[in-house]
DNA sequence: ATGAGGAATGTAACGTTATACAATCACATG
DNA sequence: CATGTGATTGTATAACGTTACATTCCTCAT
């Protein structure tokens, strides 16, 4: 709902967030995926775990770790920090959400299941975040890397910038 | 867990950063570079500023700013955030430092002059961190943003992982 | 069933990172 | 000198994250 726009786009199917598309299936299809997957691997996917990322599946944008706090107390969980953290890491370490560095705030993933790199696009101007696959940097850097016998584990790869919905609303503001 | 260092470097002759090379001159050069970049861009290169920017290059890893700022403490300059978080904005906005989003800190830039977007090796065990250049994100993640319309204007590329002489040191600490 | 042990949760207190806003200073202009 | 303007500094507080410990909830072997 965060995104809103009732422009068309290019009807184009893109590969990432930002294009308009039936939000409705997004938490149902999230919340299914991310059930089977802890069946599978035997992990507890307990209310509060769930419920967290429920509320991050609800939107297309990164929300802080208090903004979700302050959700989960009003749905009647505990009110502390370690409350939403906890939750949080157990989502990230799983591979059902990511943290967003650039903002220190976390999003759910959108591609459960398969083992990736994420990749991220963040709009300064609406908030939304789109997550690309991203074997990116784990070939371009990766090339470098090896080079100097650099052994990467974990990417983080954010990019900045203007989506195509606002820049479609405000092309002007084009500088940083 | 910026402040104070931590882990064991005593053992070898070098102290940070990946490659061994003559760290004497990496102080005074950055200074120097720094010096003609801001007075040809007419930019007030105060001395809180050069301080800060010296602190930076003297380690080739990043510091926190609460770790800046009681160093300039030590050096008689004011000893509230604002202190180095104001010093620490202007240096990046003027391309000479950068910050590690991933470690909440701070580098000084590697090479400063060049218009660039920079991309990262944090090494997990030593703490440092190296610069390289990088048109990855752009090229490599731009052209799936250009796929569908996001405009990057800004890119945050880190890698974590370990550098070259720590898995030297301990090539069995692999788990991620 | 029952009690032991480990995982998960609830709660309070604390630590770290970052910014908002008011006050002040430096300087140019009338 | 008086005064407006923009940069700089000082103070308080917001935002983000962790530690510690008591309690509850599973699971499993007696
Ligand atoms: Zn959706
Ligand atoms: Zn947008
Ligand atoms: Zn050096
Ligand atoms: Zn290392």
């Amino acid at each position: 709902m965060t995104s809103g726009s009732s422009k068309g786009l290019e009807g184009t199917a893109t590969p990432v967030g930002f294009a308009h598309h039936d939000h409705g299936t997004c938490v149902a299809d999230g919340l299914a995926a991310a059930e089977t997957r802890c069946e599978k691997k035997n992990l507890r996917f307990t209310p509060v775990r769930r419920k967290v990322l429920e509320i991050l599946l609800q939107e297309h944008r990164a929300l802080g770790a208090y903004t979700i706090l302050d959700r989960l107390r009003d749905e009647g969980f505990g009110s502390q920090p370690p409350v939403a953290y906890r939750a949080l890491d157990f989502l990230v370490a799983h591979g059902l959400a990511h943290k967003i560095e650039r903002l220190n705030a976390f999003i759910a993933c959108a591609h459960p299941g398969e083992n990736h790199a994420p990749a991220f696009m963040i709009c300064r101007l609406c908030d939304s975040v789109a997550e690309a696959h991203s074997v990116v940097a784990k070939g371009a850097l990766g090339t470098a890397a090896r080079a100097i016998g650099f052994r990467i584990e974990r990417t983080v790869v954010e990019a900045e910038g203007v989506c195509p919905n606002c820049a479609e609303k405000a092309p002007e503001k084009v500088s940083v």
